[in-house]
DNA sequence: GATATGACGCAAA
DNA sequence: GTTTGCGCCATAT
């Protein structure tokens, strides 16, 4: 699998009307460190698919500038997300991936390893 | 291979 | 709260 394929797969994860961030995105995806080119990798978002816009920087900031960034927070706020002033209010709709770990099974103790 | 470019993030001032 | 500097790393040229 391709890195911007996996971006994608992750982006796609995220519900309507919930946030994540690029750095965030970037470890789900296994690609920590590089929070930089999940951009990369949303450039052409919108004709893939894909909801861009509900990735944002750190802090639940709107980061792309000009008239993209206003379109961003139309879709958003067009999806119920709430902001306060500049940024969104994470505590409310920062997405939480589930984490795909190993079962927790009720008599396993998972021996070592 | 070498450089340049970013929708980043964080620590420091 | 703001700005600055720097590390980061996949693509583009």
């Amino acid at each position: 699998m391709g890195y911007f394929e996996e971006i994608r797969k992750t982006v796609a994860r995220i519900p309507r009307g919930r946030v994540s961030t690029y750095g965030e995105v970037a470890r789900v995806a296994g690609y920590p460190r590089t929070a930089r080119q999940v951009a990369w990798a949303l450039r052409d978002g919108s004709l893939l698919g894909i909801p861009w816009q509900r990735v944002l920087g750190s802090g639940g900031r709107i980061l792309l500038r000009g008239r993209y960034g206003r379109m961003q927070r139309e879709l958003l706020e067009g999806e119920g997300v709430r902001f306060a002033g500049d940024r969104v209010e994470m505590a409310r709709h920062a997405f939480t991936f589930p984490v795909k770990a190993p079962r927790v099974g009720t008599a396993r103790i998972d021996g070592n390893r």
